[in-house]
Order: structure tokens, then C-alpha cells, then sequence
DNA sequence: CTTTATGCAAAGCGTTTGCATACTT
DNA sequence: AAGTATGCAAACGCTTTGCATAAAG
């Protein structure tokens, strides 16, 4: 565990917001200037590995990284970018009908929710955007 | 509509497998071989947009697209990448429950399941491949 | 002293875009 | 003739990788 390595999972641990590498490599960069961009995604990768962090792959072209490896559901705001929790129980039951609808061997699943923060939502009130989306 | 559209269309209305750009590339050079790369990635997005097809952003870097536009889940093989569908209803009431659980505007989610098709599970009979993953 | 990680820069991959040519109407 | 779409290739954004140097055990 290096000192790249531990100012990244510190940064993730202390981050509310899911970051991106980019956003990751920015706020490590205050405490350790002269790291590269190259070393956090490295550091994001074994740490993940490890099971100290967890990578989301939500919508978007961007990974985000979370400290909190328990697993729980993400909210996504179309406009902004933000990615937050969502505390609701997992939906294992879907699983079981995912299991009884297919043939596969269904080990897990992913699920994230779209629409619009708070923030948000107050200041695109009145103009329409951001489309439904279900699947 | 013309003849490229056209032919892209076709392609994903007769395919079985939720192919990639790329695949959908290859599939229509077999009919317009002079097409281009870009023109697919054009024709794709402009059939999104107008509803014809959808774009699914699954796990895994590319997007892959579905003729079938009506909402409905996919499952993706880890193993081989394959994706399917599956024949389940959508789940409207945990949106309800990410709305109460929030402060967003829900307006839908994305959900995928993972996990080994059918003929993966069966060539890695006794393997231990392909982790557990929820959220 | 051997192993592993770092910084840097280049390459990789999927996707998008600028531009001149070729369609379409 | 005006407008739009195409093919080509270059550029793009995010991520990965090769390699020499530096750090760690």
C-alpha cells in the first residue's frame, strides 16, 4: 500500500459524490501534486480488485467509484451528471423471475435510476427535458 | 430514408443478438460493402432519436441496439458477452420506492442482469468464473 | 538486492466530426 | 440549384500500457 495508493482510497472515502478517475486524480493531486493520471487509474483498478472500493458502471462513458462496497442502487441526474444513493432494499426477487424467464445463470444485476436532482429540478421547472427511459 | 438507413434498420430488425456498431457494421457491409463506419454510427443514432430503434447503454464499454423498442431487461453472459432478453415485467414500483428513498425526480431506470448464458454455464461446469454483483 | 509501483508519454478503443463529393428533390 | 447524407480520415475522450526511474520490502 503506497502513498499514491492510500490518498486515492482516502479520497474515495471521503468523497460524497462517486467520482470519475479524472475527478479522483484532481482531488489527489492537492495532497500529491506530482502524481499521474496513469497511477490513480492503476491504484482504482487494484483497489477495486481488492474489494476496497467498488466500480460503477452506470450510464455514460465514464466509470465511477464508489467507497462504500455494500451493494445499494444509484440515482443518476440527466442533467448534471450527479450520481447519488438510493437506500432501498436489493431486488432479489427479480432475480428469481430473471432466473425463471431465461436460461441463464444469473448472478447478479444491475440496476440504476435516472431523472433529475433536486437541484435539478427546481431550475428546469416549466422547460421539458430529459426523456422517460425504462430497461 | 435513405438506402444506408435503410439497410441499417433491416439489420437490427433481423438480428437476434443486440449487435454493436461494429457489428452492425459488418453485417450491413455484406449488402451496401461501400458503406462507412461513420455513416452506421449516423444512421444509429439518428434511428434512436427518432424512436425506431433504441441504443442500450449495458455494462461494457459499447453500446449495443435493439430493434425492439418496448421497455424490457437484458441479460449479459460474463463470459462471452452475449446479451438476451428477458421476458419479465418492469419493476414501476421500485421506482416508487427510489422516489420516496430520494429527493430526485425519478423519471426511469436501467436494469441488467449478468450472469453465464446457457451454453457458457455448461463449458464452465466446475470452473469457478464470474463474481456476484448487485446494484 | 529483488520486487513492485511510479511518472511520463504513447497507444488503444469506441465514437464523433470536418470536409469535399455525391446524392436527393 | 438548395439541401441533406455519404465516405474518408482525422480527431476525440477515456482508459490502458511500455518503459525507464524510483521506491518499497
Amino acid at each position: 500500500m503506497t502513498r499514491q495508493r492510500q490518498a486515492v482510497l482516502e479520497a474515495l472515502q471521503r468523497s460524497e459524490v462517486h467520482p470519475t478517475a479524472d475527478e479522483v486524480y484532481r482531488i489527489v493531486r492537492r495532497r500529491l501534486p506530482q502524481i499521474s493520471l496513469g497511477t490513480v487509474y492503476r491504484s482504482l483498478d487494484m483497489l477495486s480488485e481488492s474489494g476496497l472500493i467498488r466500480a460503477l458502471e452506470l450510464g455514460g462513458a465514464q466509470k465511477r467509484f464508489d467507497a462504500k462496497t455494500h451493494p445499494h442502487y444509484h440515482a443518476r441526474c440527466l442533467s448534471c451528471g450527479r450520481v447519488e444513493d438510493v437506500p432501498i432494499e436489493p431486488a432479489i426477487a427479480m432475480e428469481r423471475a430473471a432466473r425463471r424467464a431465461t436460461d441463464y445463470t444469473i448472478t447478479g444485476h444491475r440496476l440504476e435510476f435516472v431523472g433529475l436532482c433536486s437541484r435539478c429540478t427546481t431550475e428546469e421547472k416549466g422547460a421539458g427535458k430529459g426523456g422517460r427511459q425504462a430497461g
